[in-house]
DNA sequence: CGTTAACCGAGACGGTACGTCCCGTCTTTTC
DNA sequence: GAAAAGACGGGACGTACCGTCTCGGTTAACG
């Protein structure tokens, strides 16, 4: 999405724009967050942004990306069960932040404009690889249903929540994701062995 | 999201109005598709747009509400999984077709605007409780697995099916239904009694 | 330039453009004038002045013209040399008021525009019909040279004055005007009889 | 207008830049050429045209400069009339090439921008001063009217030279300046002796 | 004869204005 | 009195250039 890194490129309005517009979505939401703001707000000129991304979104990819590098990654306990449930709860929490707000838009956004479709597949890619390691761990441990596709597995967990914080089809309260993780279990687990 | 039906009304209007928009959003997509647009396309003045409905949104949500109340709903053979697998097929289809552009639209739409939001769950609410209906009667024929909460078990299963199409992070081929609802067989059914 | 009178067309909004852009060319100069400070000094959308002018040429010609009208036309006290230096006077002397820049601005656009040239064709027209008129009365009383075209003795007397002005190839004084009569004397006028 | 000749200065580039605003101006027009468009046709920096001149008018008015110098000056053949005719004649089809057009930009440059003026300026003088001398040549023949100021003079012929060259208040023939050297004769010249 | 300072091409940068598109409101006229 | 038509004030769009500012890379004068 962003052009390979050039030489001459500055480096502080790069910044100073990826942290501007996350201010702005915090403030007044991902629609009415203008390119015109931004650049008000980074102190930068709107040629800076359009020569580099090609909308608000790109832009905002390329900050959510930098976000996602810097947290952590799939947790790994050894009990896969207490892992996924830790896991989903940490992004539902994540959800209900600014930085959901953004993604919320970033989502949107996608829906209409393939260059974010193509930024936001490429983030979630690599959630999805990490739950997929995580999920292989487990089956060689003997944790996982035998012959489920661990791909399969992680939309069937994230699938739902997704649908309930993307169509708000009912309030989320906080036992959603043990409900949720209860009911698939059989579909996902093997029985633990007892303690 | 219609104000209460108004004596004075023009019908012809209000009919050309949702027919024009839904032709441009077939055209141009949801994203381009704008009042004005709209307007002309129906032989109207924007007013007669703005009376009624307070965004494109809300007037797209109201043609998909009557195409909505005009299709069949979910189908009771007795065999709960197969019945599952058409209505979930039916939809993964109709997803891909002109309709599935303007039902992505408005849930793009229903990230920023209420009133796109509420019109959304109002939509998905009358889906969703079809569904859970369907499931009740499953239940009263020991199909389903115990202690299932019927709305749970429909998020269970449309969650990855929105998922794959909202957020796209692979291609989905024909077969990808019947892979979620072996996969998701065990959380949800009892073991089909043999033969 | 403008459009055809149009019934729907907001009076006020007409006439706070003129004005405002008036008042920029009188603050800031013609070339320092945009469309966009314009618009906000009327109070405006910019829309309102793409409407019904093609650039800020066209409404100051508007304002141009409006002034004009206003204006008193060519003196006839009889003496045909005293009313061509009364009026080559006043020309002068309106040269070197805020009029004249935008007068100035005007005739700069008009070498590069061909609707800004066309309007200053317009207002010139008008100004060397009523000196055409004068001289023919002129004619009559037996004071103009034998044979002289009149709408080519207004070019001679104006076309210094122009020359001086917008070349500028040396400062003009007060009894410019004075040296240029008497110099075209010979070539415009009979002798005036002795008195 | 041009800093002091610089040793290191770069002729190459120099000459590229003056030819690249004389093509271009003669391709779009002095309003559509702008320095970046300079720059790129002249294969240099446009830092390089800000570091010697000041605007694009100034760079044309140094190509204009050179362009002068190299042309022929005033005729003097001994006939006053006929070598007014014929200089005036050079001018006025000169105004009709793609030379004029530059000189049309230059001249309503000048009425905005004091460095345009100041070249417009020392360009005109020359030409002024070569036709004064010529005058003052023909006055130690007796070939001019007495007490007439021979700078004036030439702004009388001038004057409507620019006059319907600038304000194009009419379309202007060939015999145009035949007609104005007849009605001028009297106020410039002495009788032709006879024979 | 190596150093160094200016010039050079290139083009990113902070800005300003452009002319256009729509927004949602308002006004006029028609049915 | 609803509706068509569309002008209006406004805001953002994406683009074009402005004039300034690095950035390396020549290149010519000086030490």
């Amino acid at each position: 999405m962003t052009p390979p890194a050039h030489a001459r490129r500055n480096e502080k309005s790069r910044e100073a724009i990826i942290a501007a517009a996350f201010e702005l979505c915090a403030e007044r939401g991902f629609a009415a967050t203008t390119i015109e703001a931004i650049a008000a707000r980074a102190g930068v000129g709107k040629q800076t942004i359009y020569r580099w991304w090609g909308s608000k979104a790109e832009v905002l990819i390329e900050g959510v990306r930098i976000h996602r590098d810097a947290s952590a990654g799939f947790p790994d306990t050894g009990d896969i069960r207490a892992d996924m449930a830790t896991q989903t709860g940490n992004v539902m929490r994540l959800f209900h932040t600014e930085f959901g707000a953004i993604w919320r838009g970033l989502i949107a956004a996608a829906q209409t404009e393939e260059a974010a479709a193509e930024g936001v597949r490429r983030i979630l890619r690599v959630s999805i690889d990490e739950g997929v390691a995580r999920l292989e761990r487990a089956r060689e441990l003997g944790q996982l249903r035998a012959g489920l596709d661990p791909e399969l597995a992680i939309e069937l967990l994230y699938g739902p929540i997704y649908h309930t914080w993307l169509l708000r089809t009912r309030p989320v309260d906080e036992h959603y994701m043990t409900e949720v993780l209860a009911a698939l279990g059989p579909a996902l687990f093997t029985e633990p062995t007892a303690g």
